[in-house]
RNA sequence: CUGCCCGUAGCUCAACCGGAUAGAGCAACGGCCUUCUAAGCCGUAGGUUAGGGGUUCGAUUCCCUUCGGGCAGGCCA
């Protein structure tokens, strides 16, 4: 069985320890923190000497007899208190690389595949996409394209907001605005703001739209249509921001909250059936004792109004049954912001209580921090008003084209406008991307618009440096071996031997960042590389070598740019 | 009041179930374009990981506590 380069150590070192009397002791290894260290370090030797009262260092000793790395490392030792440092032979490395080469993935392994729903961006419909929807969006579509790539049936469910009281207003407007020739619909949130003043100002307005409200629930015709309609406009703008973004969400892939309206009475009725929802103050509550309230009693989960209505928790629950028996989710990621932790961890748990969620089904909660201003407070802009998506990425076009027609001052516009798309939306990304999501972030125009350092721009650069070398070929042996013997080659080599474990990483703590960073080292140990090693001037067998290293760098990042959702380029 | 998340270099962030001397980028300073794209490379400087205590051979990581920030907790989502 096919396995990443971690694994396989990994099976190797707790082969040893099993054999050395340490059965079942894991072997922890990990990347050397230290050069000197060699590649990779198994720390398990000082656990399993603990726990079994034993010398580490004589332990160690007694592993490393019956550690099998013959072909795989070319020296293993023994160091500190029982650590066992690996370092791998440049011929491994290098068979590696070439069978990399020799395999549409890159030498990933096919893993058993799972059906995974992952719940993302789920904009408000009512209005316009704001900046506070890009983490939910990329860091859910980045998700999807990693758990797809390692092999998952991957199912997107944009859980759009398209329910609720102010869609009666929306829809009574959309008819005022038609008749008074004025379809404003350019700008939603324009839009949203002048029908909520006509409702605020006018009663018999007001009133039209209370009726709205009522009339859409009751399923009227009309009102029906007029909704489509206005959730047709609405999903066009979001499907615009996605186009832009390269995100991978379609209109097949939105299940609103209108979609599960149907099964709300259901399912509160089946939770009354099971005993979990019980009547209090007039509306249906599930206590759950797993969650104490002010009083330190179990505290209320709300399924169902005073008033007869329903909520998000109703929905939710819906929702979940929907994605276990209909779609077959063996695990549910909710790419949603920290702030509804708990009102995940109450809906995880009345699932199961309720059977919703056998054990087998794992139930996630993506969270991601809040974006935050210079501040340290809620972003929004200095009128106090939230920024709309659309706004930024258009700044971050505008000052990625005026920084390639400063580089490219003789190109073509439209090829620096093509340059810029990419560099822009990809810096955009990527500055979001890279940070780990649990913690709130500083948004600043500055950090998010710069294109050097640790950016997309410098991972595109690096592709575009080798896409350069490669129009200057004229004709090269695709099959020449790969030898290692300059370090810059042999670091790059590594490099590109971890990328397996790289969306391993991503995929086991649903964490986009992992791949960030490994593609930063990569295309760091390629500009190394590139600084240190001519690939053109250089001859023969070497030259054929050092060009097979630079066409795997480039399918690695290019693979690994689209995973993120980040275009490549060929010029720069 | 209760619970969750967070606090790392001047700024923005990393640090892979606890590992060896805590790493990057930006900003600062000094080098490198007659040699494959300088959106780059090399170097210097920058730290009591908020404070204190504990567990451990070993703690940014786990536990307790104080301070500071964010969020949530019966009819919003």
């Amino acid at each position: 069985m096919k396995q990443t380069l971690i694994e396989l150590l990994d099976s190797r070192v707790r082969a040893a320890l099993d054999a050395a009397g340490c059965a079942g002791a894991p072997a922890v290894v990990a990347p050397a923190g230290r050069p000197e260290f060699g590649d990779y370090q198994a720390n398990g030797v000082m656990g399993a000497a603990k726990a079994r009262k034993m010398n580490p260092r004589a332990l160690a000793e007694q592993v490393i007899t019956h550690l099998d790395l013959a072909g795989i490392a070319s020296k293993v030792e023994i160091a500190g208190p029982g650590f066992i440092n690996i370092t791998l032979a440049p011929e491994y490395l290098a068979s590696l690389a070439t069978d990399a080469l020799a395999d549409a993935r890159l030498g990933v392994p096919q893993i058993a595949a799972q059906r995974v729903v992952i719940d993302y961006s789920g904009p408000n419909l009512a209005k316009e996409m704001h900046v506070g929807h890009l983490r939910s969006t990329i860091i859910g579509d980045a998700l999807a394209r990693v758990l797809r790539f390692l092999g998952h049936t991957v199912i997107a469910q944009n859980h759009v907001g398209d329910w609720g009281t102010q869609f009666g207003m929306l829809t009574a407007y959309l008819i005022e605005a038609e008749q008074g020739g004025d379809v404003a619909l350019s700008d939603l949130e324009d839009f949203y703001r002048r029908a909520k003043q006509r409702f605020d100002e006018d009663a018999a307005f007001a009133d039209t739209a209370r009726e709205y409200v009522v009339k859409l629930q009751g399923g009227d015709a009309q009102v029906n249509a007029l909704w489509r309609k206005f959730l047709d406009i609405s999903l066009h703008h979001c499907e615009a921001v996605y186009e832009r973004l390269g995100v991978a969400l379609r209109r097949e892939d939105v299940r609103g909250e209108s979609f599960y309206n149907d099964d709300l009475p259901v399912v509160v009725a089946d939770l009354q059936e099971k005993g979990l929802a019980v009547e209090s103050d007039g509306a249906q509550v599930v206590f759950l004792d797993e969650f104490k309230n002010k009083e330190g009693e179990a505290q209320a989960y709300i399924v169902r109004k005073q008033d007869g209505g329903y909520l998000y928790a109703t929905s939710d629950l819906a929702a979940i049954r929907y994605r276990i028996g209909t779609l077959h989710a063996d695990r549910i990621l909710y790419v949603v912001d920290a702030r509804q932790a708990l009102h995940f961890q109450q809906l995880f748990t009345l699932s199961r209580k309720a059977g919703f969620v056998s054990e087998a089904t794992k139930l996630e909660h993506v969270g991601f921090g809040v974006m935050l201003g210079d501040d340290g407070k809620p972003f929004k802009t200095r009128s106090g008003t939230t920024v709309k998506l659309v706004d930024l990425l258009q700044e971050a076009e505008e000052r990625a084209f005026a920084l390639v027609s400063e580089k490219n001052a003789e190109m073509a516009e439209a090829e620096r406008k093509t340059i810029s798309q990419a560099v822009g939306i990809g810096a955009v990304k990527y500055a979001d991307l890279s940070k780990n999501r649990s913690s709130d972030y500083v948004f600043s125009w500055d950090t998010m618009l710069s294109f050097e350092g640790n950016t997309a721009p410098y991972l595109q650069y690096a592709y575009t440096r080798i896409q350069s070398v490669f129009r200057k070929v004229d004709s090269w042996n695709e099959a020449a071996p790969i030898t290692l013997t300059e370090a810059a080659e042999r670091t790059l080599a590594l490099e590109l031997a971890r990328f397996s474990d790289a969306l391993n990483a991503v995929s086991r703590e649903t964490a986009p960042h992992f791949l960030c960073s490994y593609l930063y080292d990569l295309a760091t140990q390629f500009m190394r590389f590139y600084e240190a090693c001519p690939v053109l001037k250089s001859e023969g067998a070497l030259r054929d070598s050092r060009l097979r290293l630079c066409q795997l760098t480039a399918r690695t990042l290019k693979t690994g740019l689209d995973l993120l959702g980040i275009n490549i380029l060929e010029v720069m």
